[in-house]
Formats: C-alpha cells, structure tokens, sequence
DNA sequence: GGTCAGTGTGAGAAAATCTCAAGATTGAGG
DNA sequence: CCTCAATCTTGAGATTTTCTCACACTGACC
C-alpha cells in the first residue's frame, strides 16, 4: 500500500504552484526554474490522471480536485517540516508516568512497549491503571490515556482511536452450548464491563433486546471481561482495539458478524504543560501512529455529551483557578 | 521556509525502513533493491545531518532522534496517500450552511471566501453569523465555526485556532488624545465585545486592573467592538486572527506592545454523520489550512488555554502579524 | 568452519529532473 | 493594430539523482 504513494517531487512542486498560484512564483520559491515546475505538475497529472489545473492561455485556475489537494499536501509537508526541524532537541532521558485505562493498558499498550522503549535506554516508565479523571490535573503524572472525554476538565486531548464493540468468547464455549444465533445468548452469561450500556446497544442493534434481562455478571473493567469470555466463563463485549490481539491468537472468537460503534472513543490527555516536554509529544506520536489510522482530516476530536457537565473544558486565564 | 524541506523520497525511504524495522523489507516494499535504500538513508543521515540508525553489525536500531522522527513521517505519509486517494469523488456540487461567530465570519471568512469557492462554481453556499452551540445539532446546518468548545455536545470538533489579544484603536484616535502609557486608557472608552472578561485579563497583565472601572461600552460581538474601534469609538480587543487585515490595513493601530493569550480558541464543529460529505471535509481542510500552521503534533486540540498565572508574556504584536 | 540473512559501499547504468530556448496566449499601453 | 511584458508549454539535451549490480563485511546458527 505504501507503494502506492505517487511521486513526491511532482506533489511538491504542485503544492507550492497550487498555493502560490503560479508556476513562475513556486520555481522561485524552489529555486528551480518554471520549465522544471511546469513538467513536474504535468507528471503528477499524468500519474494521478487528473487534472489539476484550468489552462487558460497564460494563466492558472484550480479544478475542484486540484482545490481539494490543496490543502492536505501542505498540511502533510508542513508537518514533515515541523518534524524534521523539531530534530534538534536531543532530550529523551528521564522519566514519563502514563495512567491507561486498564483494558487498553493490559490488553494494548504493554504488549507494544518494547517497541517504543527500544530506542530510550534512558527512560523511566511508570504505567498506572486507571480510569480516573482526576489524574490529568496531578502534577506527578505526564499524560492520561481515557475512555470518553467528560471530565477531563482543562486539557489538551487528542483523539485516539474511535472502536466498534462486538461480542467475544473463548471457541471452546462454542463446543459446549451452541451460540449460532442470538437467541442462543439466552442460554450464556453475559460479561459487563462495569455498568455500562453496552451490551444494550449491541443487542439492541440486534433486535433482541429482551435478552438484557438474562443471566450476566458484572465486572470492573473490560480487561476483566475480556479476560473471563477468553476463560470460557461466558460473552463479553470486546472492540476493535483491545481484543485485536487476542482475536488474532484465536484465545477468543467472534461468534456474530455485528458490531455497533461504541458510544465513546479512546483519547490521550495532558495538561497543557506537559506538553512542552519533549518525551510526551514522542509518545503521543508514537501513541497515535501505533493505534493505526483512525480517520483522515485534521484534528478531529469527538467532544464530550451535552449537558454532563457545564464546566468542561473551560478555563481561565486571570481568574479564579 | 518550504525550501527547508530534505529530500523527500531519502525520507520516504527512511520512513519505510523504520516502520519496518529492516533496510531489505523496505527495499522489498518500494520494489527496489536494498542498496537503494541503504544509500537513501544515509544521503538523509548526511543532510539532516543526525544519525538516524545505530549500525550494529548487520543489524538495525533507531537512534532516540529516528524514534522520534518516524511517527510523524508516518502519519503525513499517510496524509498524502489518504489525500490522493480521495481525490476520485468528483461530488463538489451542492449547497453548503455554515454557521459561524460573527466576527470572524466578518473580518476573517469573507474576505477570503473567493479564494475557496473559485474552484466550485455549482456551489451554493450559505453563511449564518451565529456563537449558538444548538447549531450543531440542526441537520440544516453542514458545520459551525466557534469560539469555545464548551457545550458543543456530541459532535466531530477541531481546533482551528488559538489567538492572543491586544487593544486595538483608530489612528486617528491618537492624535486627538494622546496613548502612550497604559494608564492613558483612563480617558478612553474601553469596547467591550459582548460581558466578556478580556479587557479585565489584559489590564490585569498590564498592571492596571484599576482601569476596568473606566468608561466603557458593551457591544454585542467583537465584530461590533473592533469596527467601533476603527471608526474611532474608542479602544477596542483585537486578536491575531480577525484583526490582521484591518491591522495591515492601518485601519486599526496596536498602542501598546503586550498581549494575552485568549482563555479559549476557535474550533470547527459538525455533527459525525456530517463528515460523510466531501464538500464539508473539503472546507474543513481548507479552513485549517487557511488559518495557518497552529501547532505541531497530531491532532492536537486545546481544551482551555493553560491556566498559570503570571505567565502572560510580552510580545512584539506587530511582529508577529 | 560453513551457511544464511542482514547491511555497507563503489562504479556504472538508468531514470528523473533541470535548464535552455523557442513558441503560444493574454492583457496593457501606445 | 502593434508592441511589450508576463506567463505557461514543450522538446532536446545536459545534469543530477537514484538504482542496480557485484562484492565485502558482520553476526547468528548449525
């Protein structure tokens, strides 16, 4: 698929002919001249078959497609500007404590450690279990990885991944009681994470809502859920993120080919400050690269429900604290 | 600036080496032989001048600084193919409501509005002068523009900008009654936009929150309040965004040299299934865009502004617009 | 020790990219 | 109408980058 990418230089000359509007303007800003420019873009439409450009006599006008490039390539170079000249700063010696919702932590991030940790011999993690929102505003931890944004008070967040919920349970259940359709789920347990809607949703989405009332037990966090349907204990709900892995190693199966999107997403938080240190913006990078590509556009963020609490995300620079 | 860019096909090539964690599996994936990529790499190696790989024996580790570098590259790499991939829909026909805060809608959205839709001649676009957040929810309505993120419910968000403010007034006010020092503002009609606290914030960084009992008026928008200001009014806040071109203009002058961050930002907001529309996420990309480079890192989205006091620090406004 | 799977490097071949020069279109000014 | 200036396009050839090939080196493993 990375194969796939077309020739960088000609998008490059493009984007900058694009912005500046002219050929002659981006050979300039080049330093190449516009014979060089204009055969660059000429190969990118030839590579891509489209047309980028209105020629009109002498001058240039963007195509509705040409328009729509536009800005995400100099997005893109921008950020690998940014990147490379942020290059400098050696600093990656020290400490970094991460507070990671306990399915994610368990089931996500320790098992992909090693690959970040590889390249800082000089770093000290500390990983803590947790859910609590509180942590964001302790001084002692650097960033906070969460389930939902509510609460999180004043922040910086980014979105980390988006999941899908679908039920999970360990194949050898399958052999002992049958579970071909979802009525069968009457005769299983149902593992809650917690007390959440979730298995609501899903049967919900399934037209059998009346099987919320069966038999079910209800456990603190999903890891724990998860980790009892991998055991045979009965069904729980896992989700695109947290379960891939064990799906991946057949500990846990997916009997029914529906999933409903969860009613929240995974989000990384710190507080603003944190941010300056150079060892959590390498994290979070890495953090947001590893979990994959959740959507294109720019800085998109799921906010928080409407009325939960007034306050969120409200901050104040000369007033009270 | 964009000159400053390093060779990009030696950063793909590193890219894919990194990720891969193997010169050869790079090699394999750009369907060219390993020497290629090993001289790839080390032609960055040389222009970055940073050494991105330890070489051990016949095996490869990222150095702290290639860590760092490959997520970012990773994720623009991938902007880039996302972006070129997208460009098959052809739909850019058809109407497009945007709600946005009065101000910059004004002094910032419209003047540049040809610019955008000069490439879309079958779109019809609608623009309402709106801070509501119930916007959001009307299916009418493709996306909001909004100062603040509080209250915007469940909804797809996106920092657009953070601004910084400084008093802004007429040049001619000048001559009339002299502005030199901050305490000549005593004679002067502080322009309140809307019961906001701005001016309070910034007098209180100026030293002189006695001023904030002055005179003053209340307008209902910043629109209101920087257009009173250029006509002579008095002295208004004006912000980095919405406030350059009247500023490059010389309609507005900037008396003192000391401005505050703003306590919140500007964001761009639609509802998820809003999203779906390539003409929406064609805006969106183009706004941001637009708007300028605001920060490094992914999908970063200030929730508030940092809340540390005293920390308001002076900048040269004039400078930096 | 031999083999295998890696990486590094230098020389020359291949390909991309650039420059140069000529041709074409447009709009402004006389 | 003519000329000039600005701009884009195009083709040929020069230049530079990039690639391949062949060989050398290292470490792991049997």
């Amino acid at each position: 698929m990375a194969s796939r990418l077309p020739p960088l230089n000609p998008l490059r000359a493009f984007e900058a002919a694009a912005r500046l509007g002219s050929i002659s303007r981006a050979a300039g800003a080049l330093s190449v001249t516009h014979g060089a420019v204009s055969h660059q873009v000429r190969t990118l439409e030839m590579a891509l078959d489209v047309r980028l450009f209105h020629r009109e006599g002498n001058r240039l006008r963007l195509t509705a497609q040409g328009a729509a490039l536009l800005p995400r390539l100099t997005g893109a170079f921008e950020a690998i500007s940014l990147a490379v000249a942020g290059l400098a700063e050696p600093s990656t010696e020290g400490d970094l404590t991460v507070s990671c919702v306990p399915a994610l932590l368990a089931l996500w991030l320790v098992p992909r450690l090693d690959a970040f940790t590889e390249p800082y011999p000089g770093l000290r993690l500390r990983l803590i279990p947790s859910n609590d929102p509180a942590h964001i505003g302790d001084p002692d931890i650097d960033l906070c990885i969460r389930y939902g944004s509510a609460g999180l008070g004043d922040c910086w967040l980014s979105l980390l991944a988006h999941i899908r919920l679908f039920p999970v349970c360990s194949p050898s259940l399958l052999n002992t009681r049958p579970l071909r359709v979802v009525g069968d789920l009457a005769e299983h347990v149902l593992l809650h994470a917690d007390a959440g809607r979730e298995w609501q949703t899903w049967l919900a989405a399934a037209d059998a809502g009346d099987l919320a009332r069966g038999r079910r037990h209800f456990l603190s966090d999903a890891h724990l859920a998860i980790a009892a349907a991998a055991h045979g204990t009965g069904v729980a709900l896992g989700d695109t993120v947290t379960t891939a892995q064990l799906l991946s190693r057949g500990d846990v199966v997916v009997p029914f080919d529906l999933s409903v999107p969860a009613a929240d997403a995974f989000f990384v938080a710190c507080r603003p400050d944190k941010r300056a240190n150079p060892l959590v913006r390498t994290f979070i990078d890495w953090l947001v690269a590893a979990i994959g590509p959740q959507d294109a556009g720019p800085a998109a963020v799921a906010a928080g429900w409407p009325g939960r609490r007034g306050r969120l995300r409200r901050s104040t620079v000369g007033g009270e604290i």
